[in-house]
DNA sequence: CGATTTTGATGACACTGTGTCACTTCACTA
DNA sequence: TAGTGAAGTGACACAGTGTCATCAAAATCG
């Protein structure tokens, strides 16, 4: 997490500072990305960086929360709207996150994360539960499930089905930028992922 | 891949320097990883060391597909024990893989590997497809799979299948390291989750 | 053989980038 | 207006990378 001297800074000179860093790590992944570059971009000296942030990766990650916050917000409308079906949910979910494919640096800084995921990159997409107090938001989602739909024993189950939607979906994306698939493509191999996953791997008696 | 000048080295020699790697690669993740301590305790000079290799990450990746080829060849004979059913071989994989667990060194080697998946990493672990030429290896598990017992239409989502099952099985290996999860807890989550699969997130009619 | 060419070994060096720290400036309050 | 704590600043020490000119060894050839 950034320094509090982040959040105190006046919002113009805070986006601005977003904007440098979100084209930095959009020309190259973390591991490229250099500090010099972001406060030249930025104008703010050296020192002021680290008045700021811890490093790098502190940044970093805050970017990719930032960016990714109000697409993570959106799931439990989503849920609402399926009658609380976890598998429609996230299939418009990933429709969404497609379509809505914002300003190119964006989607460049998206790529680059998506292609060198460390477990927390995965984490900043798949853990639709973590917003502010982890554990009240998974018993929202919980309580709004329909379950009569699924096929669990008990409440535990539901953790486990989310966890194997959003990995799999999670996994579509990486592979869309890795092969760079056109947004037809990819919108197929997930749609038939997505119904082995509903109707399972094995065949119906 | 590293040079050909790394191969035609004395064997003595290629060891050392492998164990060095794994050593280094133990103690930090890649992006932590210094060349300076692998040639000092492999004892070779720099020069040397651009010599055999173009960079860091040709080693690492080199020395993680080595580590993982004789899991990876594996597969094909667990397929023929389970009559061509995926998902038991798959299941049987983990449970191989969580029993050999190696040497403490390649162990660390490996938690820092999957705590720092990158695009290119999962894909040595779930590429179980892309062992010398990948098309025959494919079309030889494909022509070993039971068709009988699966959800499928046609050949192609056999692909599919695959997919899902290996994303799901590393996932889980993800997270026993990531949540410090001991075995038989790695293993009931993991059986959940198989036979999710295996039946379908939704009830049966 | 000795000469020549090819292949490999070596470490000093230029360069890039990080994180720190002593010092300055600013804003606010007593 | 002096005093205090928070924020700003950039020079610097340090760590690491990749290259290159040079040397050594081995293979090839007339």
């Amino acid at each position: 997490m950034p320094k509090q001297t982040f959040f105190n800074l006046p919002a113009q000179k805070r986006k601005t500072l977003m904007e440098a860093a979100g084209k930095e790590f959009a020309r190259v992944p973390l591991s490229g990305a250099s500090i010099a570059n972001i406060i030249k971009s930025a104008k703010i000296p050296r020192g002021s960086f680290y008045q700021y942030f811890e490093n790098k990766e502190d940044l970093y990650y805050f970017l990719l929360g930032e960016q990714t916050k109000e697409r993570k917000m959106n799931f439990i409308s989503l849920l609402k709207k399926h009658n609380g079906d976890i598998v429609e949910a996230t299939i418009e979910m990933y429709y969404d996150f497609l379509k809505q494919m914002p300003d190119e640096d964006e989607q460049k800084f998206l790529k680059n994360a998506m292609l060198h995921v460390t477990h927390k990159v995965e984490n900043a997409f798949t853990d639709v539960f973590d917003i502010g107090d982890g554990k009240e938001h998974l018993e929202e989602i919980t309580a709004l499930v329909n379950k009569e739909r699924l096929n669990i024993r008990d409440d535990k189950d539901i953790f486990h089905i989310m966890q194997i939607v959003t990995t799999v979906a999670f996994r579509n994306f990486v592979e869309k930028f890795s092969k760079e698939l056109s947004d037809e493509e990819a919108i197929e191999n997930f749609n038939k992922e997505m119904d082995l996953l509903k109707h399972g791997l094995y065949r119906r008696e």
